[in-house]
DNA sequence: GCCGTTTTCGGCCCGACTGTTTTCAGTCG
């Protein structure tokens, strides 16, 4: 087993140990030791073949055997009896808000309650409201909690959080008593979908801004309200928690609550080091016995400041070697949204678009890009109407009109999105899609190919001289479907050996290329296109969340086709396009 | 279960919040 898989193991053990009641100190050991294999730096085949594993703080011999065993053997003993001696019922049971080990442990010894099926119907025979401990209203929390259960352990598209969360942070800062006031948590991380909310506010003054925080309009449930912290949860599940401290507190509860867990772990350690301690109330020496003797960040850039860190941008915040480039040099400038200066991979009415060929260029124009590229359906997609030869050819020339025609200032590249046949050949003909200003090859069919097939069918379009750039790579819809398998650092390689682009799907449900591909991917030379994927004039804007993934990515605007200038756009289509050259410039 | 010792046992991170209590235990992050 990886140190990963074992690290899994340990909380497995951790969370089977506190459904037994067990010691909570015991329980916490395993926890820790989970982490601490998940941030080993050090090889753990090396750190077993030295026997140095017990010199890591936290790994004693309980733990260094276990680590041993599963690393050998790939099971244990011990996580076996313990897994068999809890029914499986009963640890779903955790997935219920309010509910731990100790609740569910009396509910099961005194009820004999083993699932949540069973557990909902001693609610509803009032069993579980007579409980020492429990009464009316944790019997009314469990049955909509159980009720809820689906939407409430549901994760949501950043997209859509996004509606969410800027009205919330305006009307925060509209508040007379709020000094200053953030998002926090995955959302300020960008990552691609996130389990809640998070709001931080400096304010010395906390009353009013709870009691606003919590009668907006769409709060279907309060969850908690107290003097400094509230929680909400809106219609569609989404949760949204509150957090009001002081404003010199301010910089490091933002700094805690944006995270991630992982690069707060390296911050903490970084800062322990300095014998400093540092926390969402402050940085102090470790001796003090107070946050008063904190030192003071009147922003986050201070706060990295303290431990000798440049700024790191948020997005960047995952425990990625983020730290390690702080500690040198500022961080490049990541791309913005206003970088961008046009798109390819959009459809028109002549597949399965929604906009026609004008309405998309007037659009573009209203957004002040200087160019934009169609890229229809090819025949093989024939559910979205997919263009033939002569189609094709036809559109062609209705661009060509509409250019020679200066009735926008907006140059239309011709294009097409072609399909990847199963064989890794491509739908249209050669010679008509050489008549392109570039073709985007995508996957559309046959997703159940093995992994090796399916690397090798890319691969193989990735050689065809007609590609320009390769569509959503791995064909995932986000929290809907898998993408198919596929062997990405191969076709990265391949893409780059042969002059291909890889879009980055901006579609919100694609996000694909996966941002944690592209810092390494960029470094060795690979070019992306932002794509919106755009299936009419209002699907432009998704430009926006492949920025955000872009930026997830560590990539500059020199990094991305469509944040160049017209002719230099030209300049590369044309390396597969000899004609181009003349035709744009 | 780990750790550090005042060397073999006692402390271990903690604050906010809720609900069921009537001074506190359990959950959560």
């Amino acid at each position: 087993m990886t140190k990963h898989e074992i690290a899994d193991v340990f909380n497995d053990i951790a969370t089977l140990m506190e459904l037994k009641g067990e010691n909570p100190f015991k329980i916490r050991a395993y926890s820790n030791g989970a982490r601490r294999l998940e941030t080993l730096e050090e090889d753990l085949d090396e750190l077993i073949r030295e026997g140095a594993l017990s010199d890591v703080p936290g790994f004693g011999k309980a733990l260094v055997q276990k680590i041993e065993t599963l690393h050998s053997e790939g099971r244990l003993d011990f996580y076996d009896e313990l897994k068999a001696s809890i029914e499986p019922g009963i640890v779903s049971m955790l997935e219920i808000p309010g509910l731990g080990g100790k609740k569910i442990k009396i509910l099961h010894e005194k009820l004999g309650v083993t699932s949540i099926e069973e557990l909902k119907t001693a609610c509803d025979e009032n069993r579980v409201a007579e409980l020492k401990g429990f009464g009316e209203k944790s019997q009314d929390k469990i049955v909509e909690g159980i009720k809820n259960r689906e939407a409430y352990g549901k994760r949501h598209l950043w997209w859509r959080a996004r509606a969410v969360a800027e009205p919330i942070l305006d009307g925060l800062l509209a508040l007379p008593e709020v000094e200053k006031a953030s998002h926090a948590g995955s959302f300020r991380r960008l990552r691609e979908h996130v389990g809640d909310l998070d709001f931080i506010v400096a304010s010395s003054d906390p009353g009013p801004v709870m009691d606003w925080f919590v009668a907006q309009e769409d709060v279907k449930e309060i969850t908690a309200k107290g003097e400094t912290k509230a929680s909400v949860r809106f219609e569609t599940g989404l949760q949204a928690d509150l957090r009001v401290v002081p404003a010199e507190q301010f910089s490091f509860a933002l700094h805690h609550f944006t995270g991630s867990k992982d690069h707060n772990v390296l911050m903490r350690q970084r800062a322990l080091a300095r014998g400093l301690s540092l926390s969402e109330w402050g940085l102090k020496p470790v001796e003090s016995e107070s946050f008063d003797d904190s030192l003071e960040a009147s922003s986050e850039e201070e706060l990295f400041g303290l431990l000798d860190l440049k700024f790191v941008p948020p997005e960047l915040r995952e425990g990625l070697g983020e730290i390690e480039v702080a500690e040198e040099r500022d961080f490049p400038e990541l791309l913005e949204l206003e970088d961008l200066r046009g798109v390819f991979h959009n459809h028109t009415t002549a597949s399965d678009g929604r906009s026609t060929l004008e309405e998309m260029t007037q659009a573009v124009q209203n957004i002040g890009w200087e160019y934009w590229g169609v890229a229809d359906h090819s025949k093989a997609s024939f559910q979205a109407n997919g263009l033939d030869e002569d189609r094709l050819l036809k559109q062609i020339d209705c661009i060509e009109i509409l250019n020679a025609s200066k009735a926008y200032s907006v140059h239309v590249f011709s294009g097409n999105e072609c399909d990847i046949l199963p064989d890794g050949s491509l739908d249209l003909d050669e010679d008509v899609l050489m008549k392109l200003d570039y073709v985007v090859v995508s996957v559309h069919s046959s997703f159940t190919q093995s992994e090796a097939e399916t690397t090798d069918r890319l691969i193989r379009a990735i050689e065809n001289p007609a590609a320009t750039m390769l569509g959503h790579l791995t064909g995932r819809l986000l929290l809907s479907r898998e993408g198919y398998k596929v062997d990405v650092p191969k076709v990265i390689d391949a893409a780059i050996a042969n002059g291909v682009i890889v879009e980055l799907n901006a579609n919100p449900y694609r996000l694909d290329m996966d941002w944690r591909f592209w810092r390494k991917a960029a470094e060795k030379g690979l070019l992306t296109s932002i794509n919106p994927d755009a299936h009419s004039t209002k699907h432009f804007p998704f430009v926006e969340a492949g920025v955000n993934v872009a930026r997830k990515g560590w990539l500059t605007s020199e990094n991305v086709l469509n944040a160049l200038p017209l002719k230099d756009v030209a300049a590369i289509l044309a390396r597969k396009r000899p004609n181009l050259k003349s035709l744009v410039l």
